[in-house]
DNA sequence: AAGTTCAACGGACCTTGGTCCGCTTAATCA
DNA sequence: TGATTAAGCGGACCAAGGTCCGTTGAACTT
């Protein structure tokens, strides 16, 4: 029942991140766009969405989605940089459904919750979340080393911070906060679920006892 | 002062991972090899080891290995796969090292020490010595799909499973363990590290911390 | 020793991610 | 409205991973 700001960004909390949090809320994708290159970016997103619909996300080439939107392969890569750029573009769409939902949604996920709760829900959320949509969001994962630097990680991380100092764990919060992500990420739930046969209903479990123990304040 | 097993290999153990931790200690790599084969085999993981030293693991090219060992592209690709493979391959051998310290080596890593001492020297042990070879491991680790299916990480994973019900903690032992490992990815300690300025004196204090608290029996 | 077989070999070939650079054109300004 | 400029464009080009298949020869059989 502490929320000391409630319906605010997270990035106003004193947060770990030095100051690289400011850029979170993805801070406009580019200054400004020409309206042809706007045009082609809303073309390709689209285009690249329906293909990876049809044959997966594994299965999307940059070509094919050049040729498909009718554009060069170099305004693909001069729009989205490579193709993990254009993978995380794509999934920023259901990432910022998510952001809204734990940022400013109702509760148990929203600020009108307290601390633990909205832990609780978060890990259940984000584990739904990134199941649901694994196709892509595994496809984006292949990457491994640039996970830790997205925005999106990063604004999950910043709002883990927030809750468990909020919830009064003691400890190293940032840590802690990369404990609680480490046990989210989506390869290791997949991996969990179609390979070990664990069920979504046994993660949340794991998840809600794992918060237990890393906010115990003694 | 627990050690019901030791000096025997963890697989031995009651696991959470069904029958498929038999293959764990490397059955033999391949049941035998033709002699060309295996004189191949040394040679390219030879040439290998010196490229990746020389220039990095991450500019490591399958033709230039290839070409290096004077021995066609299509041979190395048959030996070991794929590059990710090869990668692999080349950190068996420190791998090894690494397995037998906290399987067979002197305390606290070894048996011959509490369950709790052995769960907190592996936590220092494993982040030092991924560390200090993150060249390959990153490289190596790259993959991000692969990653949970490979020995290595199993073998790890089992002797966490072992060593958390031998210190007598509670709850879901297989998803305690993946948290712990998780703790451990080498990807999140290099950026630790190196972006987030972390020190491994700080990593190590909050390995322990986090082992406290997934081993506290109530 | 000769024959048989099949793993191993090699390198041409294909695919795809990513770069480069000369051309085009939207946006701005006088 | 015409000139200027720099972002945008396209597709040829390059590099590297991965596949294929005809050939070679190690190992085993008789």
């Amino acid at each position: 029942m502490t929320e000391p700001l409630p319906h605010l960004p997270v990035s106003q909390e004193r947060d770990p991140l030095d100051g690289l949090l400011e850029l979170i809320p993805t801070p406009d994708d580019q200054p400004r766009l020409r309206a042809d290159a706007a045009r082609n970016r809303t073309r390709l997103l689209e285009v690249a969405a329906r293909l990876a619909g049809e044959c997966g996300a594994a299965n999307l080439t940059m070509e094919g989605v050049a040729t498909a939107a009718e554009v060069g392969k170099g305004t693909v890569f001069r729009r989205f940089g490579d193709r993990t750029g254009l993978l995380i573009a794509l999934l920023d769409h259901q990432e910022r459904e998510l952001q809204s939902a734990f940022l400013t949604g109702p509760p148990p996920l929203g600020p009108d919750a307290s601390p633990v709760e909205r832990l609780r829900a978060f890990g259940a959320a984000v584990v739904r979340h990134e199941y649901a949509h694994r196709d892509l969001y595994l496809a984006a994962r292949a990457d491994a080393l640039r996970h830790h630097t997205i925005p999106a990680t990063l604004l999950r991380l910043s709002h883990l911070c927030m809750l468990l100092r909020q919830a009064g764990a003691r400890g190293d919060i940032e840590l802690l906060a990369q404990t609680l992500l480490g046990y989210l990420d989506i390869t290791l739930v997949d991996h969990l679920i179609s390979r070990r046969g664990m069920t979504l209903e046994r993660l949340e479990a794991g998840w809600n006892d794992l918060v237990g123990r890393l906010v115990a304040v003694e």
